[in-house]
DNA sequence: CTGAAAGCGCTTACAG
DNA sequence: CTGAAAGCGCTTACAG
């Protein structure tokens, strides 16, 4: 790494005539134009990046709780604004506490980005959308600072998480106390386990019930997959008269399926997603989409006052906090008396 | 501000023995118990913050370009994961150079969180959504780094735009070349002058042609603003028979609106959108949404490479760019022959 | 026009 | 069980 120094030594000069080249302020302090074209031409030969940390400590500025936030960097980027959201109003009230650094990376390398020497250059971690080989590296790691982990389990770092269970056995007993014969499923790949519980208990409820073993569609977690597999479903025969999807987008798909295929919702079908998107996109959609809301700006805050409430009281102790998800009963899905469940 | 120093010197102890126990280390470097709970209690009486700075310059980590990007808290987050989405990409693709810290702020308190003292944290700004007052506070100030405004217009700074006036221009065009006749035009408040070029020239435009002038409403720039707005224009008579929407949110609204109200699009209404959403959700609302396309994701990562080629050659000069942006046919305008414009 | 020196807050190898 | 010392890279007040 380059440095101040090593083009002062370059040149023969010292750092603080370098530093002040370098800082823009050559034709304020009358540096000789010359000295200071030649102080650039070498910072740019040799790739001189001013060392920011450097800089910040040398002013002695008050100091900031650094929180970085690892979030996967594929579709699922759009999750992200209602969990910055949450995260953003925290860091607001707070005054400015804390300064959020989003880190990008891919599903299965999350041990390239997150080393022992890029936890140095932070205070605490979130960690969202890690997978299962992401989990391995992580609990068979050693960082020490505090660590969430945002809808994932571990006895290992602090949790944030929803009520799995519950996201999968409400619509399936909401379509059972409506009657509901034929049910279906719209499912993503599972990307962590919370999401097979969901399913599973979905299904397993489903069982207990005087219902058909539900037919379920494996899509991929797009509006054009929800899209996709709607169809698949219309072919059906007799066309299944409840449908649970695990995720806005599919379901926002689904939706549009039905439309052009004349499908009435919720008369023909019923349909209850898994409330990961705006709420205000799921209540102006035609119909509006009854959903297991899940509570992510909630969620969020949660993450940064359990870091928070670790970083001042020097306390590492992994903390787990399970959030409930209220069914909200829409066009698509209406509540009945029955449901008061 | 609490130090390492400051807890030492109170219980007069060195300041190694504070930082080894501050760091989780003093069972494994045997520091008394009781010396342990002195400092840690210490330490939470003082509140102490651990300089995270001189933790990195001490490490001589390799150093990265920290990155502020400043964006509004508002509404408009959900606008956010398509400039990210674009950042993180570019950030992925330059193998990490760049640490990216988003940094929320609200409209007309720029001048609260971007100050000097903040300034010198960072390598290189990305100011987003600053409101009239907030730019009139950048023009009167003088930062010494590189600060790039994204949808803004100004002299001082390095812009990445939009084409503002195509944004209005295209839509009335398409109207004109559909025969249409009673134009109308959901717009939210403008927040920056770019919004009045939009609307402006749409409605020049369409005084230009054999069209009556458009029905304007001004509405809130959210989905239940657009269905709101578009109720408003179900009570005319007759009814328009083209509008144009100032943000997909807007539009989104507008079309849950006519749908209740049985107005079929686009036979009754054509409507074209600025297509600041997602994309997906463009194509699978019913009926998919014909808009002028905003490439959010190359203007972010213009703004990236704009600070980064400024960073990396030390020189400062003001850089421009505007975007263009494309005209996307779908369902609710379909393309004809006429509209090769 | 340019340089020598001090110091920001922390950690670690070494000493005792 | 604890401490003294050096140094990470930078900037600034001061000296010449």
């Amino acid at each position: 790494m380059t440095t101040i120094k090593d083009i002062a030594a370059r040149l023969e000069l010292s750092p603080s005539t370098v530093s002040i080249v370098l800082k823009g302020n050559g034709d304020r302090r009358k540096i000789k134009k010359e000295t200071q074209q030649r102080i650039l031409e070498t910072a740019m030969e040799l790739g001189y990046k001013p060392n920011i940390q450097a800089k910040i400590l040398r002013g002695s500025l008050s100091a900031k709780y650094n929180i970085s936030l690892y979030w996967v960097s594929d579709n699922r980027i759009h999750l992200l604004s209602r969990f910055l959201k949450g995260l953003q109003t925290a860091i607001m009230d707070n005054g400015y506490q804390f300064q959020l650094s989003i880190v990008p990376y891919e599903n299965n390398h999350l041990m390239d980005i997150l080393t022992q020497e890029s936890v140095i250059t932070t205070n605490a971690i979130i960690i969202c959308n890690p997978s299962e080989f992401d989990m391995e590296y992580l609990e068979n790691s050693e960082f020490h600072i505090p660590i969430v982990l945002y809808n994932r389990y571990s006895k290992k770092y602090s949790t944030v998480t929803m009520d799995d269970k519950t996201i999968g056995l409400l619509p399936a007993k909401i379509f059972a106390a409506h009657g509901k014969k034929h049910p279906a499923l719209l499912k993503s790949p599972a990307t962590f386990s919370g999401m097979n519980i969901r399913t599973n208990v979905f299904e397993f409820q489903i069982s207990e019930s005087e219902m058909e073993r539900p037919v379920s569609v494996i899509v991929e977690d797009t509006m054009r997959g929800g899209y996709v597999g709607a169809l698949t479903l219309c072919d059906l025969n007799p066309l299944p008269d409840c449908l649970f999807c695990t995720s806005d987008s599919i379901a926002l798909g689904a939706l549009k399926a039905f439309y052009e295929q004349g499908i009435r919702i919720p008369d023909q079908i019923e349909i209850i997603s898994v409330g990961n998107g705006r709420p205000e996109q799921e209540e102006y959609c035609v119909p509006s989409l009854s959903v297991v809301s899940l509570p992510l700006e909630d969620m969020a805050r949660e993450c940064l006052k359990i870091l928070s409430d670790s970083l001042s009281t020097f306390q590492y102790i992994p903390k787990s906090i399970a959030f409930p998800t209220p069914y909200i009963a829409r066009e698509s899905c209406p509540a009945l008396q029955e449901n008061a469940l």
